[in-house]
DNA sequence: CGATCTGTTGACACTGCTCAATAGGAGTGG
DNA sequence: CCACTCCTATTGAGCAGTGTCAACAGATCG
């Protein structure tokens, strides 16, 4: 069924995953690769932004059929962890994650932070075994994708096999683009970046850019920016006074899109 | 147009190929896809760790066949731009380049530094236009891997595929270290890492792991590790004060990998 | 409703940046 | 071949932006 390997509590629970598909769609009983015959992607809020997306109708049914099932993961448990046999990719359905990159000596740094229809794991291909953490940001849910059926449909599904590419290469590009962060940039314009990259992403998604809750702690702020998470406040609380946006805890308003671009 | 000698002695020599293009010119017209039959992948000295790593002989000659031809770049010339349509991949042959992330504002960044059996270019997949400059550090030469070429083989042969997928994938790990480098790490621990870093991408191409010239200026490192070139140089000689290796120059001589690693 | 985690703010120290002066090397042209 | 120039590297001095340490306040959750 789902990835094999145990959850650090022992057990793989099942039972969440079986709620999930309570909503709506019919539960796929335990023990197979599930894979009914109604269309999951294409009713899937997400099949613009991720794997499916510039796939025809039937091409996105096929996808259906390697799509191994939902895991629903609860806030602050591990999807995977660093070591862990690399089997599948996940597509992010609902919810949030943040990657954790555990480096033998040194401080542990946040990676990146992923939500809806965004997938992660890529990273596990080179090694066969996952480089990271990927810990749940608040209750989630992921489509999980075994790569080796997933490779074997890009052999036949061109422009699947294109996206997936994609998806890859773009990966490259975020993360180059935080190299370039943490290069060269000031705490202010890391901090500033980084709301205005939330922003845009939650407007991708149909969501206010410019009123939302932030799912991570400043901690993990800081350590994705790398600064430190009284750097994060100190910062958050200067824009407020300049009248950039407000802050309350985790809830930001961002009321200058423009004058935080200038940063 | 392409060279179409074959390396009979093993040495490749850059003299006769560099002849062959204009610089800086796309050596690939619309159309004219030089392939010579003779095998180049196989007599590469680079096939154990590019592209062809892992192929059996018939699948690496399948491989010579949608590799367009051979590139030269002249120290100091660029091999893609950012902005560049995106077309190839770059199997390095023979060199090392730099590749360089321009930000609208702010500082231009390098993002890495690649040597022989290294490739290049994947970042222009997810844009189908590249994302940074790639400059050659010494005179180079590059194998030309048309994108559509290599993806329509990939859907033939499964281990071209999945080394494929494994190299987009080892970028990806090699730019989360980096970044986890760039959050944490004091100057000095950047150095003995990079030096660290080079020291044992020569020992694995069969050269001196102690003994090194760095093809690329303090700048240049001090861009790669997000420090200025001044505390670059100044690192140099400390480690230099202290034992752990001597520099004259771009020349590096390490004396202490276990005290270097121990930053 | 107490315990614990998370966030805010202040004071101070220190790493690494900026600016500057100088020296060494590489390439160029006479 | 040498002189000239430009690029690169080294080293010093002073300063500023962030980190560190600490105290406290506010959330969150069992």
């Amino acid at each position: 069924m789902f990835d094999s390997r145990t959850e650090s509590d022992g057990v793989y629970d099942v039972q969440s995953v079986s709620v999930t598909f309570a909503r709506g769609e019919d539960p796929t009983p335990a023990g197979q690769v599930s894979c009914d015959s109604r269309a999951r992607c294409t009713s899937c809020m997400m099949r613009n932004i991720c794997m499916a997306a510039s796939l025809e109708a039937g091409e996105m049914a096929r996808l259906d059929t390697v799509v191994q099932g939902w895991r629903s993961v609860k806030q602050g448990e591990r999807l995977y962890r660093a070591g862990d046999p690399f089997r599948s990719l996940y597509a992010i359905r609902a919810g949030s994650f943040k990657t954790v990159v555990s480096p033998e000596r040194g401080k542990e740094t946040i990676s990146g932070f992923y939500m809806a229809g965004d997938s992660i794991g890529m990273d596990g291909v080179c090694q066969e075994s996952h480089n990271c953490d990927a810990i749940a940001l608040e209750d989630s849910v992921v489509c999980v994708i075994p790569f080796h059926l997933l490779e074997a449909l890009c052999r036949e599904i061109k422009p699947l096999q294109r996206q997936l590419h994609k998806m890859f290469s773009a990966e490259i590009v975020r993360e180059s683009r935080q190299m370039t962060l943490l290069s060269n940039m000031s705490a202010e314009q890391r901090v500033a970046a980084f709301l205005l990259n939330v922003s845009a992403r939650y407007r991708e998604r149909g969501y206010s850019a410019t009123s939302f809750v932030l799912r991570m702690t400043r901690e993990d702020i800081g350590s994705f920016l790398g600064v430190t998470l009284e750097t994060v406040s100190r910062t958050l609380s200067k824009f407020q006074q300049e009248g950039l946006l407000t802050v309350q805890g985790k809830s930001i308003e961002l009321i200058n899109l423009d004058a935080l671009d200038a940063r």
